[in-house]
DNA sequence: TGCAATGCCGAAAATTATACGGCATATAGG
DNA sequence: CCTATATGCCGTATAATTTTCGGCATTGCA
């Protein structure tokens, strides 16, 4: 299905970097003509490797200063469809993750104030039926934080 | 600093969810003309409200089928200095937050397979003098993953 | 050997980005 | 009150880019 070639996996992460690279940029990066870059490219995104392009915008600047990773858990399993379709018609949840351990999610949710966050917790995840326990993680700094994904294996993997 | 109007969180909106919206499609949308459109996008560049525009690309696609987040911590302040360095030279890695609670840092990393998970930890996390224990959180799946950032405050919060 | 599929190429045509001068409105200082 | 300055918007001309097409070479396969 996916069996990358090296042009293709050198597209992918240009493309990462740099949403806007034109195709002439492209084309002289990978050492093909125009035309064959963009087939390339259209077919990446037909074959579903690449997905879509999407401007990246500073949190603080549109006043989302918060940042928390939210533990939400449950016992009764009917509980996850209302929860999972009220938390995707939220915009302050970036991401839900089912994950392994004592919690069924981990949310990272973005907020401006503490206010918001309680506001959240309170209205948004309380207000689902059946949800028991929560934690929260706030973020003090960020040190690291991208959607670049590797396409080549690092050195400590063969 | 920030202070956007409602054209600039317009224009947020959407070359967020869609990166390479043309300036004549944002004008058609915002109702200005291009010329307007282009001075507006390119002082939220300045400004530092719009970071850049970067391709989606798809993990699976790239063979990166495991997400883990990794908790870390250690008692030795000076630790922090060489874990960040490592981390941040190491595209598995994807995000790094301090964060309140028990641990130091949590880290969103993508590996291809639990092998890799396991050289990983042994490798990179282990291969930095002084850090002390981790927890590993498996995802099992992610029902939200986006970076989309509102530009509205919701209905819960006045 | 012949056939089909694939990837690449260059060029033409359509679309888009960029740069510029001009215009209207708002603001501050005299 | 009035002038000077700044700001935001506009349309147009020019440059650059995207998109599409037919043709060519290579590969795989019957």
């Amino acid at each position: 299905m996916a069996d990358l070639d090296s042009v293709d996996r050198q597209l992918v992460d240009l493309l990462q970097r740099q949403g806007q690279t034109s195709y002439s940029d492209l084309a002289k990066a990978v050492g093909l003509a125009v035309s064959s870059v963009t087939e390339r490219v259209r077919k990446l995104s037909e074959r579903g490797v690449l997905l879509g392009v999407h401007g990246q915008a500073a949190p603080e600047a549109l006043g989302l200063d918060l940042l928390a990773f939210v533990f939400v858990s449950w016992s009764d399993p009917a509980v996850a469809d209302a929860f999972l379709t009220r938390i995707g018609a939220e915009p302050a949840v970036q991401e839900a993750h089912h994950v392994t351990g004592q919690w069924n999610y981990l949310l990272k949710v973005r907020v401006t104030t503490t206010r918001m966050l309680e506001a959240f917790l309170t209205n948004v995840i309380k207000g689902v039926p059946g949800i028991e326990r929560t934690e929260t993680l706030i973020v003090l700094s960020s040190a690291k934080e991208t959607t670049y994904l590797p396409v080549v294996a690092p050195a400590w993997y063969g």
